[in-house]
DNA sequence: GGAGACATGTAAGTGGTTACATGATTCC
DNA sequence: GGAATCATGTAACCACTTACATGTCTCC
């Protein structure tokens, strides 16, 4: 469902080809939605047949042709719709791998998750130097598609990225430095 | 992958019936890894399929039999090899639905989306207040199945729970603050 | 008398990943 | 010569959700 709407929104700022959509989607909802370029083209068909876009190709010369995507009445009509429906639940699932290692780490030697703690807490760093960044995309797209209301929106949504990352960072470093006192008390 | 690991794990701390294991689940894992109670049955008999658990039911008088998983020495070995290959990318992909609907939310008016927020903050202080009552959780456990070492490990996720639902209530907090503000700029 | 705990599962459907398939052009 | 970009998709598989099915006991 998610993935679909987030599509559509995309579709109404601007037509496009499942390849340009996923150039798009990977600076934006790709922060909070993950999709393979694979599913993208699945979904445009799922769409498609629904009557919420339709497509005309577009030939090109020395390139592959392409399919452009534009998002019909129906569509506009169906997108409003879903997000005028808010769940009752607002909080997401969560599914989070590492947190079931970390669960059962008294498997482990204390070393060796410190270790993966410490690539985690690297990873999470990366993550965030990405975040500050996008400020940048940000300005970038607004101006291009000369929607500067949505600015404001998107500014949040990265915000909240910035937040949670910044809490991983710190929750990892937190964790390093309770296990490596749990070790030294072991010592003694 | 993950869920049939985290069961492996819980069964490692005490042979269980499905029912039971969902209490247990529900209790611990479910904080990051959220299952219905339908899938655990089914990864239970991929699992006894694989060789990785077995069963034996219990007659009860007055109740329904139970069937009590155990886990078999080669579930042992696949859990232990599951502890010891971790994934390259340690940061788990995101489903945030919500942050969809933020992001197009120009289309709204603001107050629609002030209100959203203010649920999603309640929802987040909920989580919170719950977060904080799991210590003792934790502490019940560690007795029952004295496992003293692993209580580390348990208040680590927990930690990590707490600080995350944290930063929820604070981006919210934030997000309601700014939207008001912009409210205000725009009745000048 | 009804709700909820106890207990097990199946069936249908959804949403997603990974791997595969094709083939030209451009840049190093 | 090889990798990356451009461009489209299909097929097989996997994990998960929701709804359904069954039936007893206990507590209010």
């Amino acid at each position: 469902m998610s993935l679909q709407h987030g599509i559509l929104g995309l579709l109404s700022y601007k037509s496009m080809s499942g390849y340009d959509l996923n150039k798009v989607f990977n600076e934006s909802i790709n922060h909070f939605w993950s999709a393979q370029l694979s599913q993208i083209y699945r979904v445009l068909g799922n769409l498609e047949d629904k009557g919420y876009v339709s497509s005309q190709v577009e030939h090109q010369e020395g390139r592959p042709d392409k399919k452009i995507y534009s998002i019909t009445d129906e569509g506009k009509k169906e997108f409003r719709n879903w997000m005028n429906d808010n769940p009752e639940q607002l909080l997401s699932p969560i599914r989070d791998e590492f947190m079931i290692r970390i669960f059962f780490s008294s498997l482990l030697p204390k070393e060796e998750t410190i270790f993966q703690l410490e690539r985690y807490n690297k990873q999470a760093q990366e993550l965030l130097k990405h975040c500050h960044s996008e400020d940048q995309v940000i300005d970038k797209y607004a101006e291009e598609l000369s929607l500067p209301n949505d600015k404001l929106y998107w500014r949040l949504t990265l915000k909240k990225g910035k937040m949670i990352t910044e809490a991983l960072v710190r929750w990892s470093e937190e964790c390093i430095e309770e296990l490596k006192q749990a070790q030294k008390e072991h010592q003694k």
